[in-house]
RNA sequence: GCCGGGGUGGCGGAACUGGUAGACGCGCCGGAUUCAAAAUCCGGUUUCCGAAAGGAAGUGAGGGUUCGAUUCCCUCCUCCGGCACCA
């Protein structure tokens, strides 16, 4: 049967084959090596953009190969549903959130099938739905009890016209994004779980992730930022408090000449009190939204306190600024200011005329300028009194042990890392199980009373959450005491419901656990695959997230992902593709026109997973042409009928060449799958196959018979990428099983051999010629095999050869 | 500002462990087919000099290591991602 390709058909009835034998939904085998194999889970915005096809295209062509390689592959996928474009699409559109989120779950789910995932949906979650976050509640109650959660003020965007908070991406240019007024900082208490109890665990066991890129566990690294110093308390003139403040460098202890609090500390609001100078400046530093990149490129400003710090060392005082740098967040809120030998300390020095001291002097005895350049390497110490002359280390540990001994301080250890905040002032989130009491305080809501359901039928104003406005919702009585009591109406931040949905596709539908035993039996995630933008927060949290559940007694599983794939973004003219900038494409439209199989195809062939892909429209183009030119190919082939089985015999060098060739692909193309993850090169490596077989014109039986090897093997081998044309021209090819379910062809070693090699021949590492030699020669028969060629001689002529580099198998350098 | 990643023909990219820079594809140029166009097929295509053989230059910029550097080291420029309430 000839004739022209046409996706649409080829590919509903792959898909109906597909869906028929159920071929992706799969149990518990503990006979059978698992591989799970999961895409982070899409937020249901409305349709799939380019940027999803990409990632779930990257997944499932792996799911497919690790089927082909004998595993027993489960792709499950699923909703990450609550969030804020919901609630602002009610605003906008009168329709509550619940409703637009189950109407996008199912128009991009249709689209996926369109596509051909090889998902099993049996397995599908909505983190919106009550039976999921159920258990993410009942964990935190559960976490409450370990006192892993606790409450604290902590800073938001307040919004002062429309009175309500903001997130950071809705304040623009320090301006909220609707009522366009300043925006301020505010303090308000808020929930927050302890990642850092966990902080030394996350880091360690970085080092033995050879599983994930090096860039995103160096990313990881720093942003706990262990260090190791220490906390020294510095007594206040006329107060009864003392300061504490963290530093890793103690020896530089002798060159305070200032210290600084952030605008939210203690100190700062005491002086403002009375100080209307102060009281502005403070008031100015929280004109600013929360964002720490606002806060470091921000001019760095500050303002004397007009209160004295004591130096516990030498009983100097030195003057207490307040800054709008250091952040109430990080540390104690208060630093001890070295500007000899901190470069932003020197700089703020600099500005405001603050004296700056050497007590560190290069260790090789070289001469320096402190008023002309900060020093801020390691050294031996001056000026320092009875430390003077010590190294780094040296003096790091006399002055920790004067504060040790004194009672004045104590070596830490100091992380970056700060306490995980999850509430949210939101509507379309899962609520926080709390219930506050006047006698009892903040009480966890029982487990019989989970899950506490978020109320779907709202009307939605946008000024604060709906919650707050419904009365059958926050009145309730006291789990303890049974008085009048009021729930808390604060969500979770998303990222609760990401941090473990990994794992509850083992099991969806437990209803008397969180986790059950097919957990055990699908964890940890084989090959996590999503964008780089969340190699810090989701993947840390989600890090933290199973450990909480392993020390909950619910696996045994401290690492969630043991490979880690980071995809790029898809670019249209070097920007992200979004509604603003109007260089959309839509997957839809694409589909129409060439078919699924041209879609994945091009978006594996443009660009290795990690980089970011710049759209084409005649990149796509050229994808749907080559699988015309492939699915001719194969008409070609078979319009001269079955095909012959390959001779016993030696073949001839054409046959001979072309079964290299194939086999050659079947090694390069496996690599690039299954270890590299270099998709764009596997689909070159198979053009270049079927490019050969469309160059070969012998229709010997033993001509026809490497054609039909070439052809079965490059069907095989393109299946994960464009699955629906393979189906279809495996059963033109004669083939009676379903290609689904057939594995991955077998190499000939013995096809790779060939008699003769080129090799390149250079002088003084210039290109100038080359030669082809048995591949069996040794070094010094290529040596003088290269000296022969005529262009060589002409550079090698009446000079001294100094020295001969033979590379086997690749080329000769001669040296003049 | 801090952390991480990138920069190679007209374009997307290849070169995997320091060993032929430009595979594969797009675009463009020429040809075939066609009444014509689309589609398809064949050939060419880094730049400069040259009819060709061949030569010279060339991987963001500058320096270094090496017989040999897109690859390793140093300095700088520039673009992208993240910075804790976008997901």
């Amino acid at each position: 049967m000839s004739t022209a390709y046409n996706p649409e058909t080829v590919e509903l009835e792959a898909q109906k084959h597909w869906s028929d034998a159920r071929s992706f939904e799969v149990g518990e085998d503990a006979g059978k090596d698992k591989f799970y194999c999961l895409t982070m889970f899409p937020y249901p915005s409305g349709k799939l953009h380019m940027g999803h096809v990409r990632v779930l295209t990257i997944s499932d062509v792996i799911a497919r190969f690790q089927r082909m390689q004998g595993k027993h592959v489960m792709q499950p996928m699923g909703w990450d549903a609550f969030g804020m474009p919901a609630e602002n699409a009610a605003i906008k559109n009168k329709v509550p959130p619940a409703k637009w989120t189950y109407a996008n779950i199912k128009e991009m789910r249709a689209q996926m099938d369109r596509l051909g995932y090889a998902y099993d949906w049996s397995r599908e979650i909505a983190t919106c739905d009550p039976k999921y976050y159920r258990w993410e509640q009942w964990l935190f109650t559960r976490m409450f009890e370990k006192g892993l959660v606790y409450r604290k003020n902590s800073i938001v965007n307040w919004d002062p016209v429309d009175q309500t908070v903001l997130a950071n991406e809705q304040v623009i240019d320090g301006r909220g994004w609707r009522s366009d007024a300043l925006v301020e900082r505010r303090e308000i208490p808020q929930w927050f779980m302890k990642i850092t109890a966990y902080a030394d665990e996350l880091l360690e066991e970085l080092e033995r992730m050879p599983g994930w890129p090096d860039s995103v566990k160096t990313m990881q690294k720093n942003w706990i930022g262990r260090s190791e110093g220490v906390e020294l308390t510095f007594d206040v003139a006329d107060e009864d408090e003392p300061l504490t403040v963290f530093t890793t460098r103690p020896d530089t202890l002798y060159g305070v000449t200032y210290m600084a609090v952030a605008a939210e500390h203690p100190l700062a609001e005491k002086a403002a009190a009375t100080n209307p100078d102060v009281a502005a400046f403070v008031e100015e530093c929280k004109q600013t939204d929360a964002a720490e990149a606002t806060l470091e490129t921000m001019e760095k400003k500050g303002m004397a306190l007009g209160i004295n710090v004591i130096h516990p060392l030498t009983g100097e005082e030195v003057p207490l600024w307040v800054a709008n740098f250091v952040l109430m967040s990080y540390g104690t809120g208060a630093v001890m200011a070295v500007p000899g030998h901190d470069e932003r300390d020197w700089e703020f020095a600099k500005k405001h005329g603050l004296p700056i001291k050497q007590v560190i002097a290069p260790a090789d005895g070289s001469e320096i300028d402190i008023d002309e350049a900060v020093y801020i390497d390691k050294g031996v110490t001056v000026n320092s009194g009875d430390y003077d002359g010590l190294d780094y280390q040296s003096a790091f540990d006399a002055i920790a042990d004067w504060f040790e001994e004194n009672g004045r301080g104590r070596r830490t250890v100091n992380y970056r890392l700060r306490d995980w905040g999850v509430s949210r002032q939101r509507y379309w989130g899962a609520p926080i199980p709390i219930i506050y009491c006047d006698d009892c305080d903040a009480v966890p809501v029982p487990e019989d009373d989970l899950p506490v359901v978020l109320p779907e039928d709202v009307e939605f104003t946008g000024h604060g959450s709906p919650l707050n406005d419904m009365p059958e919702f926050v009145n309730v009585k006291c789990p303890n005491c049974g008085k009048d009591a009021r729930r808390e109406t604060d969500t979770f931040d998303t990222f609760v419901e990401s941090s473990w949905y990994f794992a509850r596709y083992a099991c969806p539908d437990s209803e008397s656990a969180m986790l059950d035993e097919r957990a055990a039996y699908w964890m940890p995630v084989d090959q996590y695959t999503g964008g780089v933008e969340h190699a810090i927060l989701h993947l840390l949290y989600s890090r933290f997230f199973q450990r909480v559940m392993r020390d909950e007694g619910l696996t045994d599983v401290s690492e969630p992902f043991t490979n880690l794939l980071t995809q790029g973004m898809v670019l249209k003219d070097g920007a992200k593709m979004s509604k603003n900038k109007g260089n959309v494409v839509d997957p839809q439209e694409l589909i129409a026109k060439y078919g699924a199989d041209t879609v994945r195809l091009f978006m594996m062939f443009a660009a290795p997973p990690e980089q970011a892909l710049e759209w084409s429209d005649d990149g796509v183009q050229g994808s749907f042409r080559f699988l015309k030119r492939y699915w001719n190919a194969v008409q070609d082939h078979m319009a001269g009928g079955p095909a012959p089985d390959l001779p016993a015999s030696a073949l001839d060098a054409g046959p001979k060449e072309l079964r290299r060739k194939t086999h050659q692909s079947i090694a390069k193309i496996g690599d690039d799958l299954g270890r590299r993850y270099t998709f764009n090169t596997a689909v070159a490596a198979s053009m270049e196959l079927i490019n050969a077989v469309t160059r070969f014109d012998d229709k010997s039986d033993a001509g026809r018979a490497v054609v039909h090897e070439a052809l079965e093997a490059v069907t095989l081998m393109l299946s994960p990428i464009v699955p629906h044309i393979c189906h279809a021209l495996w059963a033109q090819l004669g083939n009676e099983t379903a290609l689904v379910d057939e594995r991955w062809p077998v190499l000939d070693e013995s096809a790779l051999e060939a008699d003769l090699v080129e090799i390149v021949v250079q002088v003084n590492g210039k290109l100038r010629g080359r030669v082809s030699v048995a591949a069996d020669a040794d070094n010094d028969a290529i040596a003088s095999q290269a000296l022969q060629d005529s262009n060589v001689q002409r550079f090698v002529e009446g000079k001294e050869v100094r020295k001969t580099i033979v590379v086997p198998g690749r080329l000769v350098n001669i040296v003049v």
